[in-house]
RNA sequence: GGACAGGUGGCAGAGUGGUCGAAUGCAGCGGUCUUGAAAACCGCCGAGGGUGCAAGCUCUCCGUGGGUUCGAAUCCCACCCUGUCCGCCA
């Protein structure tokens, strides 16, 4: 959500930003209303200003016995509600039309994200790791998978597409995957671990940006409640419509929840496989920050995000999206790409955005600064995959394929593979 | 699902038709005292908006949305949420 204040100062500056994004200009637009609305709120105001001034004297009136004054006073009043439904009326409708065609608006890239239109405009701004050299032709995760318990038949058969079985090992390695990023968020990069809600209201989903536009992506239950895509909905919303302590911040969140998406749209790619699935686990990572600290953040976050890439040993590279790749809510984000031998590519594994206070100001979540300041800020929020459970599940299958079909096990998770290393053809 | 009770400022908690945006306490901020701190004492202290160079003036907000009234935190209706008891249930 954006701050009409600020559009009616910069107007040209805002249409600029949003034009990096390849999005029309509507400042003027935006503006004309907003100047409509003004001048229909200070008529509005002089009359209840009036209004409220003769009620008090009726009071005082009929307080002292003066029933004449009183009476007077009355009929002023009344006449000048004769008019006043109308005017609020307008003054509604006005403001409405303002708020909603602010609602659609994506955020504003931040100074540094590169102009492009899609991921074909990323900028490379990091490598990590070697891609193995393979004295065989490696093979795609998914036809690796099925010999180890990765079953797509039966899932179809009960769900349809872009759903999967896990079995057995399988099952078992996607367990400790989540297990080992959770304990590695909370112990080592100190964010607090939470299991929130998957099921949320219209208010949390608008809170994050992804209503009311993007309704279409999410599952919605039978009640009108809807999965989430993500578990940064509900860590994001764990502070909405409050007001904060400025020594509370940062509050860094992290949950393993399993995430839900429509995938409309997106017919046809990724077909194959885990890699977009309706329902996936993801261990998300989400800061609640001061607005001076959170390109800071930011970038602890990435670093948070690939502390999990390198302890098991997988090569990746690090993605700035140009302004036309990014999701709606962000002002900045890497992408980390993790590489896949089977398709002789890197994959986004992990997505790491700074919305500054795009979701701030939607969900109405404020903290107090300390010192002389006086009023609220709204807060920055951040969040990032750290990591992507299902993906990262695909590259470990086939970064660690072996010619025989096996799949040796990182040595940072055979502790939570109750001592296996290795997976083996069922 | 049924029956009650309740939702008020950062928190606790008064307020049932007329200077109530709201007592009081706690927390916070500023000061006096002190070598320093604590205690004590004094003062300040909700949010958002309109208008104005500013001082200021003014509007809205007591869960949300409607309604009654000259006037609503207070009365009426609907919804949401919380608590307690009962029923059902992993």
């Amino acid at each position: 959500m954006h701050d009409i204040k600020y559009i009616r100062e910069n107007p040209d500056a805002f249409d600029a930003a949003l034009a990096k994004r390849g999005a029309d200009a509507v400042a003027q637009d935006l503006l004309a209303l907003d100047e409509q609305g003004r001048a229909l709120k200070t008529e509005l105001q002089n009359g209840q200003a009036r209004r409220n001034e003769a009620s008090k004297a009726i009071g005082k009136a009929k307080g002292q016995g003066d029933e004449e004054t009183a009476q007077a006073l009355m009929a002023e009043v009344a006449a000048l509600k004769s008019k006043m439904p109308d005017l609020e009326e307008q003054e509604r409708a006005l403001s409405g039309r303002l708020q909603n065609a602010l609602a659609i608006l994506p955020n504003l890239p931040a100074d540094d994200v590169p102009v492009g239109a899609d991921e074909e405009d990323n900028v490379e701004t990091g490598r990590w790791g070697e891609p193995r050299h393979f004295a065989f032709d490696p093979k795609e995760h998914s036809d690796i998978g099925p010999a180890l318990g990765l079953d797509f038949e039966t899932a179809a058969e009960m769900s349809g597409a872009r759903f999967a079985f896990l079995r057995g090992p399988m099952a078992k390695l996607q367990r400790a995957l989540g297990q080992f990023m959770l304990d590695q968020q909370t112990t080592v990069n100190g964010y607090e671990e939470c299991a929130p809600p998957l099921l949320v209201r219209d208010e949390a989903v608008f809170g994050v940006g992804q209503l009311p536009k993007f309704a279409e992506d999410m599952f919605q239950t039978t009640d009108g409640r809807w999965l989430i895509p993500t578990a940064e909905v509900s860590l994001t919303n764990s502070v909405r419509g409050q007001i904060l302590d400025e020594a509370q911040l940062p509050i860094r969140l992290t949950a393993l929840t399993p995430c839900f998406r429509s995938e409309a749209g997106s017919a046809g790619r990724d077909t194959k496989g885990l890699i977009r699935q309706h329902q996936f686990e993801k261990v998300e990572l989400v800061t609640i920050a001061h607005p001076d600290k959170s390109a800071e953040e930011h970038e602890r976050m990435v670093g948070a995000a690939e502390s999990i890439l390198r302890a098991l040993e997988l090569p990746y590279r690090k993605m700035l999206l140009c302004a036309g790749d990014m999701g709606a809510a962000a002002r900045k984000t890497f992408d980390l790409e993790v590489w896949l031998p089977g398709q002789d590519s890197y994959r986004e594994i992990s997505s790491i955005s700074n919305c500054g206070e795009f979701q701030g100001r939607r969900m109405n979540a404020r903290f107090r600064p300390e010192g002389e300041e006086k009023g609220t800020r709204f807060v920055h929020t951040l969040n990032g995959s750290g990591l992507a459970v299902g993906r990262t599940l695909v590259a470990i299958v086939e970064n660690y394929q072996q010619a025989d079909g096996s799949v040796t096990i990182p040595p940072v998770l055979i502790p939570y593979m109750g001592g296996i290393d290795k997976l083996e053809p069922m």
